[in-house]
DNA sequence: CATGAATGAGGATTCATTCAT
DNA sequence: TATGAATGAATCCTCATTCAT
């Protein structure tokens, strides 16, 4: 079952990455539920047996998509340097680093996820506890520090980074939605949002 | 076929919301595609043959959950009395009557319909049309008027709605991926969301 | 149940053949199986329930239509008086009669009858005890008188009946299966079909 | 999808048969709506879903019996010859050819046949246009000839393939309407229905 | 490992029948 | 009696999963 040889590990690796392409395509165009191993076999160009050499079951490849994700995400997990550079430089360069982050493929497994996060309870708990729970803790320890510093006028470190990220993930939403104007402007957002994060709405008061 | 004796209209219309409310309650917690009839009319507490009296099918219970959002919503499409009073003002009120308007069942609904939307291509073309689509060109039009006037400071009347609808949605869509924060503390939700949107998060400069 | 109220029986007489009448419209139309209570009842200008005040399921519907048959067709079961007259001229008077009887609805009966006849082997036999076999006893009875008396030269008179029975039947099928030229020409085929009888296809041969 | 491979074309077009051979069987004895696709897998020694791998839907089923039997009628279509010979054995060759033609399983696909298409407009429309018009045209073509050469004499070449061809369907249905008679006797029906159709019942004139 | 035919459990839907009004 | 809403058994069909090749 579990071969050591290296080359027999890349196209393992290979060949599970092949079909969860395959899947989160699949999946993004109708949904876990709609979708049928036939589909993510056929889309990945290969027989639907073969998919059970990779993975247990349906529910795995949701899963393996997951995984994917996290292991992509720890990547940019960088809050830090905010400490040496102007806050608001650091906003914007942060801001836009998630922005770019998401590719044409990204937004699909966005879709995928959502979709699937909000009607599937223990994806649902699963997700929150690798990923959102552990982002918003550390969100909340910097907004803290930069609240104490003086670099940032909340006063509520706790609320304040689910309102950012919640405007992230609601223009994620929202374009998933088929918004024609996000999609077509997408580029113009990040500076957009950085502006409004910074600055808000309010007219300046002299 | 049609009658129009009121009795019988009545009891029509209280057994198909008897329905909708069994749909939304069943879809929320499993998804569309997951939950059964059998389900829903469980939930109902009726036969499965009886949802057919009502619904030509399981695609019509999602679209009649649709309607019954579309409305209650068209209520509250009031943009309008903003410009007699304080612009700060009617946009702390506009924003916390969208969330009041979120009774618990109208979080179900809303998990339904993105979780739904996101995944069937033909749901998310009618919902455009029909809700995001219209509200927007509304918002559009207001937010060009406002900062003509001066009362915004935006220079991008069409995506500065689109920004802080996506906020609210985002929130919206963090709380239903189970944040225990903001189920906790969504009532503070609306003025921080306000301030947020007025202000930003910068120092003030002086 | 049994009232001897004459104008009540009258009623429901009247009410029973109103819904036989729809039933053998439906299920000429869409066959017995695919026919449902409903087309029943709409065709028949009532509501579903009623039916089961006069008959007891759908089957018994079918059944009705037997005897209803049944009850025409006793009358004309004279094969009697051929004895006086020239057999030729007694043939085309029979086959003329029997002809004549086929309505429009007796059309739709026939339809329905055999259609249902061949795959229901319960309605099989007992139309055949009840119709057939007594039909042909008949039958095969004057066939064998006709034959001692040297008016017809047939020396199988078991089968003979038979093959001119089935040549009607034949013909009524073929044109329940839609040929034009049948429908057409309806009116020319007892003539011919009487001659072809009596004297083939045979070239006379001097 | 369509494979080359010589070794699993034979083996689909065997299953196909299996499955055909059953669904002509259960379709005979309780006829189309009433037999279920169970009956059929049953028969088959098959599982239900397997019939789908072959068949679109169960009406398919039906298409495939009567493509089936188009194929194997199609080698028949000899009226040809009957030039060369003697009219009278050209037709008693001619007919007897067409009762051996009817196996058992020939005589199911007759009752299925028939007791479907006098009850199904669609597939009434598809026999007609793909069987019985193009036969009858045919007919009609050689017993003009055969009329004009004074072989027959029939002045009447449209109607008398007819009444010929009735024959023959008529017998056949008054045989699956259950006639011991016709089928203790079948062998004999042939002779018996060739000499009718030249001679007729009529006594010899002189 | 790869394949894809076979399997059969599960789910949407239909419809004969019942029964309260 | 007439009605037609409610019922739930029955049936078609889908599709995740298995397994022989």
């Amino acid at each position: 079952m579990t071969t050591n040889d290296p080359i027999q590990e890349q196209l393992i690796r290979a060949r599970r990455n092949q079909i969860l392409d395959a899947a989160t395509k699949v999946f993004a165009e109708k949904g876990f539920s709609r979708a049928t191993i036939k589909d993510v076999a056929r889309t990945a160009g290969i027989a639907d047996g073969t998919i059970y050499n990779y993975f247990e079951n349906k529910t795995a490849l949701m899963l393996g998509i997951l995984d994917r994700l996290n292991q992509t995400e720890q990547r940019d997990q960088d809050f830090a340097e905010a400490e040496s550079i102007n806050i608001q430089e650091w906003g914007e360069r942060y801001i836009k680093q998630r922005f770019e982050a998401l590719s044409p493929e990204g937004f699909q497994i966005f879709q995928v996820l959502i979709a699937e996060v909000l009607v599937n309870k223990e994806l649902r708990e699963l997700y929150y506890q690798q990923v959102i729970g552990p982002t918003f803790a550390l969100a909340e320890k910097y907004f803290q520090q930069w609240a104490e510093r003086g670099l940032i006028k909340t006063d509520d470190p706790i609320l304040a980074p689910r309102i950012i990220s919640g405007m992230f993930l609601g223009l994620i939403v929202t374009r998933l939605m088929g918004d024609p104007v996000l999609e077509e402007r997408w580029d113009e957002v990040p500076n957009m949002m950085t502006n409004f994060i910074m600055k808000g709405l309010e007219q300046d008061s002299e």
